[in-house]
DNA sequence: GAATTTCTTGCAAGCGGTTTCACATTCAAC
DNA sequence: GTTGAATGTGAAACCGCTTGCAAGAAATTC
């Protein structure tokens, strides 16, 4: 208790001037003399005055806050993404208030609702499984933007990556290396990016006139044990192959593991290329080739989209590309 | 604009009672005769009812946010503090405000007032370097809590582990092994942490008769490039080592890979131990021996310690131990 | 110089809760 | 049958800021 706090009535007394003309100058909502202007600003430098954030959320019904709804905190892509959310937010008078929608889709709703309850202005979603009923109510009560996510019809409300791309750049690759038996150890199901690098990865073999061998696609789960397993298996059954595409990195540290349990060599006899670029994988031994991802991009470009939507500005989104790093790997087969 | 919001008021036509009668059964704070008690949850129930927050927050002077000032977003010890402040949080009426302090001082100290003037109840500090004499000035304003960060005289306001003790015991498990030229890279500078792990190294080297060398102790940053180029150093100076303690595991990782250039291998020529066992180091080839920190358990006892704070009750604070995980990269010098 | 129009500005009514105070009621105690 | 305490409740005063409205001042038009 130093001292009482000090509101925008002291401001206003000790400019000499109404309530409602400090308001307008903080707001800049309607024009001051500039005279006036001056000694409020003044006196709220003096007085060093802060408005209580309630007291404007509640007589305007604007919190200056937008929700971040993420799905995997914890995972180097999501975090990558959150923190540009946050840097671009930091320059703006909003603040980000986040809210982990983990586990099952009805905790991402959970989390919607919870942020809701906080008023926030807007909400960006990273990644989440939530469907497009899910989301459609919520799109009526406010600003929504999805990253990570593509839902058709909602094409400047999402900003993802052509993961379908990537996964077929990425085993391109490998196939100009001269590989021609790749394993790909998938993703999560039933999750988007993972589909789609697996689509990327079937078109790739298929323009380069490889069979597609089913027995050369692993299921996988995103984790290292995923990738273990995924190896293990393959060399037990004693299906040959001379690379790997793992679905992120993750799996691929996972898969070389394996390899290296075995004793084979990487990239001499087996070369495996990531999909990530998280910060371990440049310390891997031996250094991961992987995709890299924009990731803290498109945090800083959604953040920017939302901080249109809000104020109903027109905006673009930013064509981001993922690319493949080239590391040690990969190689040629032998 | 489905309907208009709904207010107390409805709640309290509806029940047959004045505002101040739902306020109570809202908030607990007097009694209410078990029937209109039951009308008002009945009516809220029904109505679907949720209290407007900044209203709330205005009149009661409380917003039922925590704050969390973060040093280090994206580094996985931090990032576990946090999920646990999270997880614990998600099961109170409190929600939790991240605001990131990195980079410098100065950083932190703009972001624990960002989070004052969003009126924060309290603040949980995670890892940061603000001083004493930064943080007094807060404390006379609202409850706060330090992670991983001591300082004397708020022993109960603090929650850290015994990094000299850890430090200490990761030299040990090098030393029972048989090493006896064991290297260190060390972490940041100034960081507490990192100091203290290094004074449990040097405390080991005494206790087991081991003559301290300087030169094999390393400046280090806690990232891997840093564990590449200590590495470096000592091989190119000729100093000889076979096992080395790392700050982290991420400096490890950089240790690990300029050894596997040089063809030396682990844990045959050298042993490896690092400190933190992020997720990564299990499969790092070899599996990444390290001391492991119970990040989130400790980010889970500081929300529960800060709830305390906030409701004036009695706590006490876990004693969390870190421990040495053994994996493939630390063996008996050859 | 009168009639408008354009700027500025203050007043006061909210925004949706919480909380003090005083006024019942009810009930046990004398 | 009083009296005092305990218990429940509503009215109304805020909490600090935004904003519609109206009015005074200044600038423009005819």
């Amino acid at each position: 208790m130093n001292k009482k706090t000090i509101t925008i009535t002291d401001i206003a007394e000790r400019a000499n001037v109404s309530k409602s003309t400090v308001s307008r100058v903080i707001n800049n909502t309607t024009p001051v003399h500039e005279e006036k202007r001056e000694a409020v600003l003044q006196a709220m430098k003096e007085l060093n005055f802060a408005p209580n954030i309630f007291a404007r959320g509640l007589a305007s019904g604007q919190s200056r806050t937008i929700g971040v709804v993420t799905q995997n905190i914890g995972s180097p892509f999501y975090d990558a993404i959150s923190q540009g959310i946050l840097s671009r937010l930091t320059t703006s008078e909003y603040s980000p208030i986040f809210a982990d929608g983990r586990w099952k889709a009805e905790a991402g709703i959970v989390a919607a609702e919870t942020l809701l309850g906080r008023m926030v202005d807007g909400l960006i979603i990273v990644g989440s499984r939530l469907t497009e009923q899910d989301l459609a109510p919520l799109m009526n009560r406010i600003p929504i933007f999805l990253v990570g996510r593509e839902i058709d019809g909602w094409e400047n409300k999402c900003l993802f990556l052509d993961n379908e791309q990537a996964g077929y750049d990425a085993t391109k690759h490998l196939i100009d290396l001269g590989h021609r038996r790749i394993a790909h150890i998938a993703g999560i199901k039933d999750h988007q990016d993972a589909f789609r690098r697996k689509a990327g990865y079937i078109r790739a073999l298929k323009e380069a006139e490889i069979d597609v061998d089913e027995a050369l696609i692993c299921e996988g789960s995103f984790d290292g044990e995923s990738g273990v397993e995924a190896i293990e298996n393959l060399l037990q059954k004693g299906i040959e192959f001379s690379a790997v595409f793992a679905a992120n990195d993750m799996t691929a540290y996972g898969a070389r593991l394996s390899l290296y349990r075995r004793g084979i060599e990487v990239p001499k006899e087996v070369s495996i290329i990531g999909f990530d670029d998280q910060a371990e994988s440049a310390f891997f031994t031996p250094p991961l080739t992987t995709m890299q991802q924009p990731a803290q991009e498109m945090g800083v470009a959604a953040a920017d989209a939302m901080l249109h939507m809000i104020s109903d500005e027109n905006y673009k989104l930013p064509q981001l590309k993922t690319k493949v790093v080239v590391r040690d790997s990969t190689g040629i087969p032998s």
